[in-house]
DNA sequence: CCGCGCGTTCACGGCTTCTTCACAGGGCGT
DNA sequence: ACGCCCTGTGAAGAAGCCGTGAACGCGCGG
């Protein structure tokens, strides 16, 4: 599953920007610490965006291991990397809930136009 | 621009987008939110686009178990999903009942007709 | 030894979702 | 007209899901 090969893989989504290989990720133009959970839960979020992406499958790919029913890890990780990403860019949201799938990672403006049914 | 290899099947109907595994449905290129059940039930309809489906096999569908008499939950579900859709894209209807039948899944362009809410 | 960052696990509370009721209107047969 | 079956729809209670703060342990550098 795993592929070394890309001279430099880089995803580019909104205003993140992710060099899996470095380990860095900048928001705006600036650099955010990252722990290495949080670095690879975001990496794997982002080579998934705008798809939901179930706890299951997050924990087997950030942990290598399936999840124990119970385990709430992937909810914490995705709470500190919430935390950091709109604290570095306010007025963004970047990983949304889908209540009983999973979480999907989409910046987006955090409240733009006439809401209609949007995350819960 | 993230491209994981995946034969993803992709549900296209009218305005409405559905992916099964994704979970996730958009109306109008508009991300629509779905609960799991409602996510299930239109789901289950949409692959049986066109035709009648029976509210017992719809429950047996969705539910995974026979439908037991008096059981109202697919209508209850049903409305919750017509609201959602209509709402999301107004001016179309999406299911039909067919009293004593079981319901119809097909979008079409609302007639812009004052009657009551079933089709015949 | 002490402070600190990191990862894991708990616990509390709020908010969603699911199920079940209850009532209303329409259609149909008697 | 009346009763009955069928479906639409709002609501209430129960159950489940998630956000979040915090405690605990561990390894590391000072």
């Amino acid at each position: 599953m795993e592929m070394a090969a890309s001279p430099e893989e880089i995803l580019s989504i909104g205003p993140v920007e992710i060099r899996p290989q470095g380990g860095l990720v900048t928001l705006d133009r600036r650099t955010l610490t990252l722990s290495v959970r949080e670095f690879t839960l975001l990496v794997e979020m982002a080579r998934r965006a705008g798809r939901i992406v179930s706890r299951a499958e997050l924990y087997l790919l950030v942990w290598g291991a399936p999840l124990r029913s119970g385990d709430r890890s992937v909810d914490v990780y995705v709470h500190k990397l919430r935390v950091k990403l709109e604290n570095g860019a306010p007025g963004w949201s970047f990983i949304h809930t889908h209540v009983g799938f999973g979480y999907r990672f989409a910046p987006e403006p955090s409240h733009s136009f006439h809401n209609t049914a949007t995350t819960r």
